[in-house]
DNA sequence: GAGTTGCATGGGC
DNA sequence: TGCCCATGCAACT
């Protein structure tokens, strides 16, 4: 290549002065230049250089071509682009990459390619290299592994080790990608790689390690740096290799012996002589989702040796390590690398990731089983064809070495592959469900290396601490991700997904769901139904935007982005109170607010803000209606109507849940609540957590292992006289769900007695009686509508009349006011709202009953004690006060509203 | 009775 | 529709 001189970007024309066309208008880009731009190309050049075949096109004629020592083919060593393409070797002549890399293979005695890991930031690194040279990134002496992505601190290559990346192999053009779908980089950053990626359609730019890490001062002149030279294959040798078998058709050889006791994995990689496996054949044995080589797949759990590679690997699994994952984990086996590997082999360790899994709650329980991606045991660990299976020594991200059983169970007429006994490890490395664990292979030596995860939703707080412990190791990382490139030992602690840099802008609601999609991506219905729930029981993203509101007396500026104005203020915004927005006859806007108090609502000037706590007091605007004794002016109908339209997202719920049978509900909310109980207990579940937590058929009194689990999926088994706040809630919410069949029930018989004895009265009665409205005494909405649909257990239309944004978080809450929630605590409105259902229940009562025994019934009601009958009529009212918690708000609404069952109960 | 084991079940893809 | 796999749960220890 001849083009290395002038600048890469400021020509029209294509930088390749074999070219001279014109660039289009975006210029593609192509190498690296020595100034560390990149080469800009037209179309033509680019897809040239992209797919491999840059000189074949341009350099046909040129010098510099030679042939590989060991397949004869003709490799272009002249120029910059091809430097990539061969290696040099130390006793004269050069190796095209696929050869030289089936020669590290088979010397180091591996069946891994040795290079898999290094892919992103080596690419970069290759990149640099063409206009740094080698000295500054190979150092001087042989550079083992584990150093080596300290080469990778170039200013560009360094956002990619932030990034997740995996890969994924298009068989139809035999291209290695970095998957940018799931690069969390800033999408400059990660159109480079893709760039990049592109650039390297065919070329897998794999390294020889060795060539790497025994070859310390390498320049760029490859030719006369025997042993140092990176090289990127050019497509043309790749396909033609005859050695290297199609693509998709390597797999990782596992030994099929399995009788010979504990084994590592490596044992089964110690063939004579394994095939020798390109990169890209690992790729797509590692993430064959695109395996369309019409092999099927092995079922049945009658895995072939020849055909356990093939499995197609669901994304899920694939793992996502980081460069700073394989830098921590060579960082945290030095005894592995220099140790154990025993010989300067180690230089050419290589980590590879094999899969990955996020824990379930059976995974992280007790049991101490973790179920293995079927295709994923089959693919990477040993074959075995007895349920009973054999040892598998694994070690774990801080080096200790476990042993599980990797066995399996018939399934249908498959198998479902586990690891048993993994609990003491599960534990020492404090995982927990939602966690992440990781599976890679150490090689040579094929140790089977485990490393983890922590699930995102690690308080910030601790991601903070972590940061502060880990700077301080290495001061000159400030990131967290940075800090932990600096300390191993955080590995386990914080996730590396990239997502901490939006987890710093945002909630935990945000982060969770951000992460249950890339993570767990279409994994489960019940992370959807978690989601829902969380929309239900917290803000979505949308509406808490609606409750923002700038900060008074600041002006905001208007930026227009892409049509779209938006407004942006310096200072945070604060939380207002949410009002209903709406526009009066007169066609002036409006808002509706709810006073905190009395909870009528209060029309306001649109215009207004108002805090986050706001009561009738407050009303300045309408110094009439500033006192909670006036009436609300706003009707049951308008209200009616204002409602719905509040949250849908509630209200479709809401419609739902009025569908479904009763118990059925109540044992959603069983689950709900025990997992807010958990996280009220302190122990932040993780969001992903709770998706795995969550699971169906809850039954009141479940012993299943998500309902005996402790949060943390370690410590004891919960017991009926447990009193720990999860059970306390479980059970009050047990109590609550039999109050409500209860009150069903006296209700029926109620309503038969009383059809029988006055079959007018009813009616009368309902449109007389507001019941537990909030607004007791007033306008309150529409009571017949909501005493009789209240009565049908559908609480949330009482529950509108008090808050459009039930199902919500109360922003408002404050958690220093958690102890107000504990059982035979004031628990404030919810209280209230319980006192005045039953007092006004007892009322009606007393007009229904023609006097036979109602008085007594009143009075031992009130005092608490009654025949079974008055409790039942006490339960009527406190199951339907305890549904209008129970089903439409949040935790500590749940909780609220079971304190009173405690009290009462 | 508690823990373990191994298979069954069923939701989700 | 079939497979995967999280979980349930009965049998067993």
């Amino acid at each position: 290549m001849t083009s290395t001189s002038g600048a890469a970007s400021s020509s029209k024309i294509c930088f390749n002065s074999d070219c001279k066309d014109l660039k289009s208008e975006r210029a593609r880009k192509g190498w690296r230049l020595r100034t560390g731009e990149l080469a800009e190309l037209c179309d033509r050049c680019a897809s040239a250089f992209e797919e491999g075949r840059f000189c074949d096109t341009f350099h046909l004629n040129a010098s510099g071509w030679r042939s590989c020592e060991s397949c004869g083919k003709r490799v272009h060593c002249g120029c910059i682009v091809s430097v990539y393409a061969f290696t040099l070797l130390d006793a004269g002549g050069i190796e095209c990459i696929a050869c030289a890399r089936k020669n590290v293979v088979l010397g180091s005695n591996s069946s891994w390619p040795p290079s898999l890991l290094f892919h992103p930031p080596l690419s970069e690194r290759l990149k640099d290299y063409s206009a740094k040279g080698w000295s500054q990134l190979a150092g001087s002496g042989p550079v083992p592994w584990r150093q080596a992505p300290s080469l990778f601190n170039s200013p560009i290559s360094q956002p990619e080790w932030h990034s997740k990346v995996c890969y994924e192999v298009d068989l139809s053009t035999g291209i290695d990608r970095l998957n940018a779908d799931r690069l969390s980089t800033p999408s400059l950053e990660k159109k480079k790689i893709e760039d990049f990626s592109e650039r390297l359609m065919n070329g897998t730019l794999k390294l020889g390690t060795r060539d790497i890490h025994e070859n310390g001062n390498a320049g760029i002149n490859c030719e006369e740096q025997p042993g140092s030279c990176l090289t990127k294959s050019q497509q043309p040798s790749l396909k033609e290799e005859p050695s290297n078998p199609p693509l998709g058709l390597s797999v990782p050889y596992t030994s099929p012996d399995e009788a010979n006791g504990q084994i590592g994995v490596s044992g089964p990689h110690l063939r004579p002589n394994p095939p020798p496996p390109l990169a890209k054949q690992f790729h797509s044995n590692l993430h064959n989702g695109l395996d369309s080589s019409g092999e099927t797949q092995i079922r049945n759990g009658r895995p072939r040796p020849d055909g356990r590679g093939r499995n197609q690997l669901f994304p899920r699994y694939w793992p996502r390590f980081t460069d700073q994952d394989l830098q921590q984990i060579s960082g945290e086996y030095p005894l592995i690398l220099w140790g154990i590997l025993d010989n300067w082999e180690c230089s050419n360790s290589v980590i590879t990731p094999l899969f990955e899994k996020m824990l379930s709650a059976s995974d992280a329980g007790r049991i101490g089983r973790l179920v293995l991606p079927k295709k994923c045991a089959e693919a990477y660990f040993p074959p075995i064809s007895q349920p009973e299976g054999l040892p598998l020594k694994v070690q774990d991200s801080k080096g200790k070495e476990w042993i599980f059983q990797f066995r399996f169970w018939p399934n249908n007429n498959s198998r479902m592959y586990v690891l048993e006994g993994v609990t003491p490890c599960i534990q020492n490395m404090q995982l927990q469900a939602g966690d992440v664990v990781t599976f890679s292979r150490l090689e040579p030596g094929g140790k089977l290396v485990m490393g983890c995860r922590k699930a995102s939703t690690a308080s910030a707080s601790e991601q903070d601490n972590e940061a502060k412990n880990n700077s301080s190791a290495s001061p000159s990382f400030s990131s967290i991700n940075q800090a932990e490139l600096a300390d191993p030992t955080s590995w386990s602690k914080v996730d590396k997904s990239g997502y901490i840099a939006k987890e710093a802008l945002g909630t935990k609601l945000a982060v969770s769901r951000k992460r249950k999609n890339s993570t767990l991506g279409s994994k489960s219905k019940r992370l959807r139904i978690d989601n829902e729930d969380l929309i239900e029981l917290k803000l979505t993203w949308e509406e808490a935007q609606g409750l923002l509101r700038p900060p008074p007396n600041h002006v905001p500026s208007v930026v227009v982005i892409e049509g779209f104005e938006f407004e942006e203020y310096e200072d945070a915004p604060i939380l207002g109170k949410p009002t209903i927005f709406a526009t009066d006859n007169s066609g002036e806007k409006i808002q509706w607010a709810q006073c905190e108090d009395c909870f009528k609502w209060r029309r306001l000037p649109s215009s207004a803000l108002l805090p986050s706590k706001w009561t009738c007091a407050s009303n300045s605007w309408d110094p009439e209606r500033s006192f909670c004794s006036v009436a609300q002016e706003l009707t049951a109908e308008q209200l009616d109507d204002l409602l719905p339209h509040c949250n849908p997202a509630a209200s479709k719920k809401m419609k739902a849940a009025k569908q479904e049978p009763e118990n059925v509900d109540a044992l959603e909310g069983l689950d709900t609540l025990a997992n807010l109980a958990i996280l009220g207990e302190g122990e932040a579940l993780p969001a992903s957590s709770q998706a795995t937590t969550k699971h169906p058929r809850h039954r009141p009194g479940c012993s299943c292992i998500v309902c005996i689990q402790p949060p943390s999926g370690k410590g004891p088994k919960h017991k009926q006289t447990c009193t720990c706040n999860v059970c306390q809630t479980v059970k009050r919410r047990f109590r609550t769900l039999m109050l409500r069949r209860e009150k069903k029930q006296s209700q029926k018989e109620a309503e038969t007695t009383r059809k029988k004895q006055q079959p007018s009265l009813p009616d009368k009665l309902l449109d007389d009686d507001p019941l537990p409205s909030t607004n007791a005494g007033n306008s309150s909405p529409n009571p017949k509508k909501l005493v009789s649909e209240g009565s049908d257990d559908d609480p949330n239309r009482i529950k509108s009349s008090t808050s459009p944004f039930k199902g919500q978080i109360d922003l408002n809450i404050q958690p220093e006011r958690e102890e107000e929630l504990s059982p035979g605590s004031d628990s404030g409105s919810m209280m209230r709202l319980l006192q005045d259902a039953t007092e006004r229940y007892l009322r009606q009562q007393r007009m229904l009953s023609s006097g036979v025994n109602s008085d007594s019934t009143v009075t031992q009601a009130q005092s608490g004690g009654g025949t079974e009958g008055e409790k039942t009529s006490s339960s009527v009212n406190l199951g339907a006060s305890h549904q209008d918690a129970d089903r439409d708000h949040s935790a500590v609404f749940s909780i609220k509203s079971s304190a009173p069952t405690s009290a009462t109960g």
